[in-house]
Formats: structure tokens, sequence, C-alpha cells
DNA sequence: GAGTGGTCTAGACCACCAC
DNA sequence: TGGTGGTCTAGACCACTCC
């Protein structure tokens, strides 16, 4: 237990925020490292000498705040501050674009991240409107789409869900799942060469479902990333709606001031 | 209550998510709007034939998710989808550099926000070594420290804080706590114009402090957005440490292929 | 089997809000 | 004043993990 303090039944702060800042500090100032076990709930319970259903409240506090995950059967564990991958736009581009080989993400973190990608689909469905209206389409054209889950060392890190106008795609060799990497070869391989991308970046905490695609621990939130390409004539040639696990990234952009 | 399902005792899954999930439909199919309340725990605790604390477990996943707020004494509510800024980047930056006048933010949503400024400080510091790499400067030299919140119709929606090196800001007019609207512009104006800038963007939860500066309610992460401004030489003038409430900010980018 | 967290119950008192 | 959510208690049984 170590130095933890002990709740102030005087003070305005409800128990469950004072046992809350007091397991945040020894986190915070790394007396607790990434990894290491927090004193089970009993034995806080005893420490503090209040009911379970309080130091429960506390640490489930912690845990919407992404400090500690908890682990059935096992215990309380500080979140190892995960390396952060780094998708620097214009380098990631460029070897998406030149070598029509590797795929996935550029990272300037430890290269022992092995991306993979799985659960790839390819269906010809009609646009939704948000989708319809990014690529100039109407309800009525078909679009290409696939979607795929991004992994590094195993572990999910991104989905992607790609919208392409069929007027586009319908060229056989993009119509194959061809996985993430060679979506851009592919379109200028076919006269589609892209020059310019838009990005919309926001963030959200993820649905229990994206929970469970993305095996993200509660209190991570998700990165949304909304990419349009474009052809040097404007028109759009693909939509890219993509939902990343947001202490896996930091998306880097560079551009001038005009 | 309405069409509200029932609880099925016979299901692996826990009463409180089979609560939650049922709550959450009427929620995403926009039969509840935002601002609509929710039946309140002693009508669910009735409905459901469940205890307070069970039905309260379910209301706090719909929290952690941004789904709903609630309201001491009076209910929980159904999150109004809150009306998306945006902020784009090229025409922010021209628009901050070209006329000195016009600060903060350009957004394409609604007129009626009003962005304002207030918590202005001002101050001289030795640079954190992750400013001072990023700015080339050692932990001996000077940096002159500016940080401010955003406040859009009077609400919080993002802090910053700015720092340029002693040697570039000891121009007098720079020196004064000068809002955020012109500080590119005063560079210019002591020979430092800005031409590039890199910026990194992630995601997390806030912590409780930044929660109570930003009047974030639970469950609504940030967006990090550190920026780094270059001159023309490529050497660095600012760095700025951002912080944005995610369900207010969408960050739009536009970028070359090359 | 012992220890852990996950879930649930049936109460209790309090603070806040609207009427 | 009555209804709302906020917090707490003192139990209970279960599922999971590790030995």
């Amino acid at each position: 237990m170590l130095h933890l303090g002990q709740v102030d039944r005087e003070d305005d702060k409800p128990p469950y925020r004072q046992i809350a800042d007091l397991l945040r500090r020894p986190i915070s100032t790394g007396q607790w490292a990434g990894g290491d076990r927090l004193p089970s709930e009993t034995a806080l319970v005893h420490h503090f000498g209040v009911a379970r259903m309080t130091v429960r409240q506390a640490v489930q506090q912690l845990r919407a705040e992404g400090l500690v995950v908890s682990e059935h059967g096992r215990g309380v564990f500080v979140r190892a501050a995960s390396p952060v991958r780094r998708l620097a736009s214009d380098r990631f581009v460029r070897q998406r674009l030149h070598p029509p080989g590797t795929d996935a993400v550029v990272e300037a973190g430890k290269a022992e991240n092995t991306p993979t990608v799985d659960r790839v689909t390819a269906t010809r469905e009609k646009p939704n409107p948000v989708v319809a209206q990014r690529l100039g389409l109407t309800s009525d054209d078909d679009v290409v789409v696939r979607s795929w889950r991004c992994l590094a060392d195993g572990r999910p890190i991104a989905t992607a869900v790609s919208y392409i106008p069929a007027t586009v795609a319908h060229n056989p060799t993009t119509e194959q799942p061809a996985g993430p990497g060679g979506i851009y070869t592919q379109l200028a391989d076919a006269g589609h060469t892209v020059e310019r991308f838009t990005e919309e970046v926001g963030a959200r905490m993820p649905t229990p479902e994206e929970r469970r695609t993305l095996t993200v621990p509660p209190g991570v939130p998700v990165l949304t990333v909304l990419r349009t390409a474009y052809r040097s004539d404007g028109g759009a040639v693909e939509v890219r709606d993509m939902l990343k696990v947001a202490s896996a990234y930091l998306l880097e952009y560079d551009y001038p001031t005009r």
C-alpha cells in the first residue's frame, strides 16, 4: 500500500473521489509504472475503511480516464504508456503511391510493429448520403465498398471503409479485395491519379461494437478520420472512413502558410 | 417508457448491459432526440424489475459513451448532437496572417458562434524538454509563454499554450499579452514570417482538471494538437500546445500527394 | 481452493431542482 | 415538498485466474 493517504470524512469531496485522487498520484508520478498491479479491492476496502462499492467507484473513475485496466480474476493494472505510432501523412502517401508493395502505416517508432490486415470485405452498394455527396454521386449510382481492419503485432488498431464510384472501380483489378495497400496505386494504373487529399479529423468514444472490433479497453477514445481523394481535375475518386484507436496513433500533418 | 423491452434473465449478457442496449436504441434511432429526458431511475427500476444500482450502472455506461448527461435533481438527458465546428487549416492561417484583425477560429457552421478568449496569461520561463527540442533551444534559453482559453457563445471549447523563443519575442509588441489573434501577424511584423506548420493530432480522455477548465461532461474526449510554426529558413518560431473539446471540433486538413 | 474482479440486491441519507 | 440524481453501506453469488 505504501504511503496512500486516508479519506477525510470532513472534506466536501466524496470519499470515492478522494480515493481516486489518492490512487492517481502514484500513477502520475510514476511510482506505479505501467503494468503494475494496484492493491486489490479488498485491500483498499480495509485500508480506507469504506464499502467495496466505494472503492469500485474510485477505480471506475480511473478506468474512465484510461489510467488503469482491470482484468477479471487477476487485478487492476496501470495501463502501459503505449508506444505512439506516427502517421506521417506525406510520407505515408508517397510510400503508398510509389512502391506498389508496402501497405498500412509508416511509423517513426519502434520497428518491431508488424502491420497486418484482416477482415477484408468488398461489396457493391448504393452510397449513403454523406458518401454520395462527397463523391458527387446520386443515390442511384453504385459504389465499390471495401473494408478492413488494421493490426499491429496482432492487436487491432484501426478500421477503414473505402468507397469508390463503380464507374471508377469497374476495372477488375480494383474489383478484387485487394487489401488497403494498393488502392491508390491501382487507381493510378486505371488512369485516376490522386493529386490531393482532404481529411476531417475528430474524436469520440467508441460504441460497444467498435470497442469489440478494436478490442480497446474502456476509457480510450477513437480518432475518426474521413479522407477524400481528388484527381487533378478536381473529381473525387475515393472516400475513406477510418477509425483509429487514439492511444495508438498520433496523426501528423504538414502544411504551408498559403 | 413506450416500447422499451424487458431484461432476459436467461441471457448471458448481464442485465445492466441489456438495459443499456435497450436505452441506447431509442437514442440512436432518434426516437429520443437531443435534450429529451430519459425515464427516471425509479421508473426504470419498476419497469425492468431490478435494483437501482443496476439501472444506474446501465446509465453510467451511456454516460461513458457520451450519449447522455445527467443533471442532479433534474434528470438524465440525451446529449444534443453539438453543432460541429470546422477548423479549416489553410483558410484559418490565411485569415490570421493577412488581415491583422480577426482572431480565433474560422468555422463553416452556423454563424451565431461568437468566439471569445479569456484566462490570458503571459510569462517568461525556461522551456520544458519537449518544447526546447522542437524550438531548437537548450534548457538555459528563455521562452515567452502565453496561454488562453477559447470559448464559443461563452462555453469553453479549447485551451492553448504558445511558446516562442525569447530571442524572437523580445520585441515589446509581442511581449504583451496580445491574445491569440495576432501572434503570427506580430511575428511577421518582427521579421519572422511563418511559412509552414506541422501539427500532431491525438486524442485522449481529459484529466479531471482539464474537465473543469473546459467544463466538458464525462464521456467526451479531447483532441490534442501540437503545432510547430517554421520560418522559410527552417527555424521554428513557435510551438503551440492545444486541447480541444472533441465534440466541438472537426479538424480539416488538405494536402497534396507529394 | 484461494483470491481476484463482475454483478446484483435492498435498503439508507443527502443535495439539488421545480413547483 | 416531492421527485430527481449522487453517494454509501453490508452483505450476496458468480466467473475468472492462478497455484
